[in-house]
DNA sequence: GTCTATATCCTGATAGAC
DNA sequence: GTCTATCAGGATATAGAC
């Protein structure tokens, strides 16, 4: 059943993932998520019976969204060189609307603890085959058609081109200050960094004349 | 002047590392530290004055440790190819010895705030233009040699090779189960990273016939 | 230098009036 | 459904005896 106040729990869930993205598990504090959120602190507790409830509820968002966000820059039907730009852009916009998403993720992995477990092979559940799989299949199928050397473990390949992506938007905080002259955060160097990515790992994968 | 006992405030902060590094800042508790060194909860207070100064400490250290296992990495003085294959094998090395400092360090930028910025910005005084422009500049000596194309922006270079390394030791909680036939904790597997980060970034950077 | 006991504060959760 | 007041537990930090 729909309830009404459907409305106000979303409202709160969305203020609470801000909380959580910003402050991680044991510093997001309960009093700040209904302060910002406009309602009651013991308001959360009605809508939500614990602060538990709460974060889980939320981290099985996010991971599901990373997850999503993965599979959904994926545009199949075109050639490998098609395939690899297209996911580079819709990958990049992405992160650029969510660059908190992967440190939060990375955060509650350093937890490391039952909760993160549980919560993924939940997420991958209602996942599961479809990121990974839609993926490897694509390598697959441009192997079958000639366009790039074969595999030996396709895996290690979307982990270059995942952590490719993703690294930069954790790692800006130490990098901006080792290069100061540059500006990691424009949408130029954004620009440069998908086209670079694209050079670095086309030409590895790519059929070469002298390949044993 | 060197005290005696800075044995013990050593061997305090060893295990201090190893706990804020396990639950983060608000995570990690001042009785759990002094539990597991086996001394008195008031002792961390007579050697550190208050968990900030204790925690900001441990960070500058492991800031440090992480940026100068990147700058150990590099074996200048060899071909493009041999720097590239000796500084995959160092650095996996040194990874796989500290698996967890990735996602601390990650945690840590996760939090944001004034802290993570001091800290980053008073290690790199003390290691500045070490790690990148080692990097950067072997990137152009090979350049130079005509083993590379040229480089529009080393840095973007420097970003997925990094990326490619670190993402695995981040993610591979996620990973391992999205493939339960593989086992990523493996020595065959991490063998077989290196070997494949290599295929994968060499050839976008080696000269090529028909460039641009 | 070391330890016990305690002060002070903060947090999650709930009871109970409306 | 909403709000105020409060409980119970746990955290950092320190005082003070030895």
């Amino acid at each position: 059943m729909v309830e009404i106040n459907t409305q106000k729990e979303e409202q709160i869930l969305q203020i609470a993932m801000q909380v959580f993205v910003e402050k991680g598990w044991h510093g997001a504090k309960m009093q700040e998520i209904a302060d910002r959120a406009g309602v009651n602190k013991a308001m959360l507790h009605y809508y939500f019976r614990s602060k538990e409830r709460l974060y889980t509820a939320i981290l099985e968002m996010l991971f599901l969204k990373f997850l999503n966000s993965i599979a959904d820059s994926f545009t199949p039907g075109q050639t490998f060189a098609e395939t690899l730009q297209l996911f580079l852009d819709h990958f990049h916009e992405k992160l650029k609307n969510n660059p908190t998403l992967p440190l939060f993720i990375a955060r509650e992995l350093s937890e490391g603890g039952d909760r993160a477990n549980r919560v993924i092979r939940q997420v991958l559940k209602q996942n599961e085959l479809r990121t990974p799989q839609i993926m490897i299949n694509e390598l697959k199928l441009a192997q079958a058609r000639g366009e790039i050397i074969p595999l030996e473990e396709p895996v290690q390949f979307l982990l270059t081109l995942i952590g490719s992506c993703v690294y930069f938007f954790l790692a800006r905080p130490i990098v901006q200050p080792l290069f100061p002259e540059i500006d990691f955060h424009s949408d130029a160097f954004i620009e440069q960094r998908k086209k670079m990515i694209f050079e670095h790992l086309y030409y590895g994968l790519k059929k070469r004349e002298n390949y044993p």
